[in-house]
DNA sequence: ATGACTGCAAAGACTTTGCATCTTT
DNA sequence: AAAGATGCAAAGTCTTTGCAGTCAT
């Protein structure tokens, strides 16, 4: 009794939005996006989609900042800087740990893991340049 | 205008519940685990000193584990496991990265990074053992 | 046709807030 | 007494769900 995909257009839509930025998008920027072309798309498709592909393993989430949570469609391992400012979520492609390290906490602490998450806090570029101007104005 | 602190007995007992547990508690458990002793603290109270306390640097929120955001009264530098199927927040206190991977972050990508979070996502050793016995009854 | 997927709107769950009251200093 | 902290309950946000209708296979 497997229970058949079906692949509609929306659902499609979504994945491909999902992957086609990098501002690693909560539920609300997928429906506000699709919404132009997708007249009739309704915000608990996109949830229950997002649950959909996360259970797939096409996206992942990031984790849920501000209240929203985000998701990521790159799955391929790499970090994140959250921006506690304004709440931009980058990728730090260049950043990312041992392939072995998930296998020797697995081992150490006698559990399963499955992946990890490395996320670095603090304030962005821009955040930073427009606190600057404010002090400026301040002064 | 300095804006002075005082110090409630429930503030205090607040700190202390958090302090006190490595569960990574949430505010419910807190609220929960007060009630006793504090018969009359309100739920409000509670969300209020957590945002409190995190603003002073006392806590750290750990992230939202199935809707519900989790604390950390130790915030020396230290990993989490976190169980995707009990929702168990552990600490991994013999995993941490270099001390300098914050700063290298911060020159690399010119942002500002204050600290980093390292989680693991997978099974727990009591749930790995539960599936066991699942496992067990239905062969 | 059958079973999945969706729209819509109501329901849920967690967190925040306003205001009067109580405490700490 | 003054200003901060709390209780209570209402309001807010984000997310999940039930159900009837629609679409893919």
């Amino acid at each position: 009794m497997e229970r058949t995909t079906r692949y509609s257009k929306k659902r499609a839509a979504i994945l491909s939005a999902i992957q086609g930025t990098d501002c690693h998008p909560s539920a609300e920027w997928v429906y506000q996006t699709l919404k132009p072309s997708h007249p009739d798309l309704s915000l608990g498709t996109v949830y229950r989609n997002l649950i959909f592909f996360q259970e797939r393993g096409d996206i992942r989430s990031v984790g849920v900042v501000r209240g929203h949570e985000r998701f990521d469609g790159i799955t391929t391992p790499h970090s994140h800087f959250i921006c506690s400012r304004c709440g931009a979520v980058m990728d730090l492609s260049q950043i990312e740990l041992a392939d072995h390290l998930d296998r020797d906490v697995s081992e150490q602490y006698g559990l399963m893991v499955d992946y990890h998450e490395l996320s670095f806090h603090g304030v962005c570029q821009t955040c930073i340049q427009n606190q600057q101007h404010e002090e400026d104005i301040l002064s």
